[in-house]
DNA sequence: ACTTAATCGAGACGGTACGTCCCGTCTTTTA
DNA sequence: TAAAAGACGGGACGTACCGTCTCGATTAAGT
């Protein structure tokens, strides 16, 4: 019955990587330097993981980093805004911007990564799902508007602001956008 | 007259760069090997950019792969369509999907392709302001809307969709995303 | 209890650096050709000397090339030819001129080189003692006369006429530094 | 009548190069700090010799570094002393050393260098014949002696002890040198 | 003063080797 | 017998000088 899940001295590795990523960027973070930091020999490492995408994919659904909350405010602008107001925050926050930001553009390139965002988006959409649900019920929500594409526009406005435009995007950018999506879905 | 503001075989060496971008994406894009594929010494790449992303800003600078046609095509539904579409054939075409991507998704974490993105949309942001005016003096636009924040649901949500949702963006998607943000706009 | 104390292939590695030395000269001796030439990486050989002057001198201490034989002729007179003629031998000698002087000569500038010499001539004045003990014990020197500095005039003598004036030095030469230095030290 | 025999300017240009060779040594005497020290482009250098040697060589033989004086004090003992003072002053000064025992222990591996040395040392020998005459005049000096045997004794010693030995030569070594060497000669 | 040839400066270039970093693999110990 | 230790081949990095080349700009005569 040792049918191992992963090597002894895990959290030392994924507390390694993640300060790495932290500390040095997505392409700074050598394996190298994890097994280094964490104590443990590159190895090891590499018995586990095959690449240092694998690694960080790993580390990542292991750090609860992308947690969520959903918001049940009693209005689908609350809801709206306050799911807006966490992204911003976990694009921004000096805790979680290094690894999300990074994980997240490194995405398209890296199988390994992009299945990370891909699975957190759908499990996203899965548990927003019921937002949209109860604003349908309060009829604050036109027939036929697809959840989906509201997300998109949402969270693509604030991504798209943030990482492309290398603008700003404070409360008042928030519930523009928000309240321009509403009135193009109530 | 001769003021040199590039090396030689500048040509050569953008091909070159952009050739291997779209071969071995952007990790994998080797100064030595664009030295080696241009005819050219490593020495000169270092000569004038002093690192990788310098050569791809200007490479990407020189390549026109941003290249944007700003449409008019009689309403504001088309041109926020044409646009759509625009922004959905970079990301996707093969010619232009490698680099594009490789250069907005790198741009975060990479000053000089950041502005590259950066001075792209702003630049583009000028360019399609005409689009809104029109808009505007034909009444289909409310007064106090931001073409910015237009712009950024628009496109944000074609980023997002293909590039971190994982999922697909086809015309149907395009023509959704459209209406909606302009029953919010209009 | 194999604690490892070189490169598997020191060997190999030596024999390279011995050939081009002799091929090439001490400056144009490349630690990237002796990789390529011993098969094995640049890496390995970073990882066990630190410079081109500290595998040289790990190359030189592992040839045997200073090898020396102390003489035991019966006079004074013979074992200080003897020596002298190998010393000349070591100078002019196909095989082992390249190194030695090479060495040598680098020697003042080169702090690991320096060491090789000095180790070098301080064994072999330890191992000529007897040489002078047994004159001294037949009376064939003078009390007092330091063997150093006899050693001293005697192959600096050698050294000097070969290397620095540039000049021969035939078995005639040889005796008549020896029977000058005998004469001041009898 | 103007041929020129050498660059315009030609003192600064020599100045830099011992000023560098002193600086950093031998190896490190690089044409393009020469040239960016001296204030000339590279390509005059290269126009006016040939290699690094060959510019080292004539900064050496305008710099009047291997002034030699020949001494008269009356007693062979006398001018011996005195001479190997000045070759030890040579060897150990902190003007000339650098330049000096880079030179001639560059000598034997580069023809342009070895010239330098092999000249200066005839040139020498010439001169302090003399020496020899008076003393042979004097009857000093056995007849048959080799003046060039008893200075290669002589500076050879001083060399060896110094360089090869990585030693020390005071002024005591140097009497006992003197005085052994005459001791075989007188 | 004017020309004219020697000399120089500026700057780009191909090239070699450097010493370093980190990769991913492999062999050899050790617990 | 699984883990750790550690040596290894390999690729690319960014740098330092090398020695060469072309082309204008200076200079310093000789007329």
């Amino acid at each position: 019955m040792s049918t191992q899940n992963g090597p002894r001295k895990a959290e030392a590795i994924f507390a390694a990587t993640l300060e790495l990523l932290a500390e040095n960027g997505y392409d700074k973070l050598a394996i190298e330097a994890v097994a280094a930091r964490s104590g443990v020999n590159k190895t090891t490492l590499y018995r586990w993981w095959p690449s240092k995408d694998a690694l960080l994919a790993a580390t990542l659904r292991d750090s609860g980093l992308f947690a969520l909350d959903v918001p049940d405010t009693g209005s689908l602008r609350g809801d709206l805004l306050a799911v807006a107001t966490q992204i911003l925050r976990l694009l921004t926050s000096e805790h979680t911007s290094p690894a999300v930001v990074a994980t997240l553009t490194a995405g398209p390139r890296r199988p390994e990564l992009g299945e990370v965002a891909r699975s957190f988006f759908a499990d996203r959409m899965t548990r927003e799902e019921p937002i949209f649900e109860r604003a349908t019920a309060r009829g604050e929500l036109r027939a036929g508007v697809d959840p989906v594409l509201v997300m998109d526009l949402l969270a693509g406005a604030i991504w798209f602001r943030l990482l492309l435009r290398g603008g700003e995007a404070g409360p008042q950018f928030l519930e523009e956008a928000v309240d321009t999506v509403l009135a193009g879905a109530a």
